[in-house]
DNA sequence: GATATATTCAACCGATTGGTTAAATATTTA
DNA sequence: TAAATATTTAACCAATCGGTTGAATATATC
């Protein structure tokens, strides 16, 4: 299930919920956060990708597929194999996602200090 | 499986690892986010979190349980019911995660510009 | 002490996950 | 054209997921 297939029946909110979901999952496992650093320093065929992992090439094809539906790598063929490149793209939401958190616990945090302030007061 | 249980066992980066593994995987699910985002503006009772979703108190309460063992959560007891708070701390380790992938993304950004430049020039 | 309230636990369900092996598909090379 | 290489697909497996319902456990109130 490849979220461009989706596009045309969803609202951009259950859009953004979706891409949070597959970024997510997708980086929810060491194994896909490995291979996207490495993909992130420079681009590699899936054999390089599988090279250093104790698992079968099915498996990291498999990994592969799943950073690719969440749109965090691209695939080109070329020749009779495909280099696989990092998309920074959907980490941007992340952050965003990240900083909306970020506001609300500074926000009571402030609020924590504020407390403590007037308490010192009286 | 509380992420405290294995702390003796296990190496700092095994650790690292399993708190991003268990803090994404938190992450991933849209009921969950939205119940941290309600968290983080103000302490709620499991009942209180748990009114606005279509599904059962149960279901709710097993959420609550996943976002607690990835300490995204606190929950304390006050009388018969709990309060729960969020807590920030392990969104700062994803913050770091994605700082990663921007630096390398970044450096491939300057390398891709320098090559513009360069083709420009010739 | 009986009853109401807040929450979890246990058992179950169908779907999905991360892995396997073996076969299929493309493409290049001999 | 045959053989080697790169990768995916298909079928399978055990474990985990996100949900359900009903019973169990604390605690507060009548």
């Amino acid at each position: 299930m490849n979220i461009s297939n989706l596009f045309p029946i969803l609202t951009f909110n259950q859009l953004v919920k979706y891409m949070l979901d597959s970024t997510l999952h997708a980086l929810a496992d060491s194994t896909r956060r490995s291979i996207l650093l490495r993909l992130g320093e420079k681009e590699h065929s899936v054999n390089e990708i599988a090279e250093p992992y104790e698992m079968s090439l099915a498996a990291v094809s498999k990994h592969l597929k799943v950073l690719e539906n969440a749109n965090l790598i691209k695939k080109e063929k070329v020749g009779r194999s495909y280099s696989c490149r990092m998309n920074y793209e959907p980490l941007k939401e992340v952050q965003e996602l990240i900083n909306e958190y970020r506001a609300f616990w500074e926000a009571r945090l402030d609020e924590l200090d504020h407390f403590i302030t007037q308490t010192k007061k009286d």
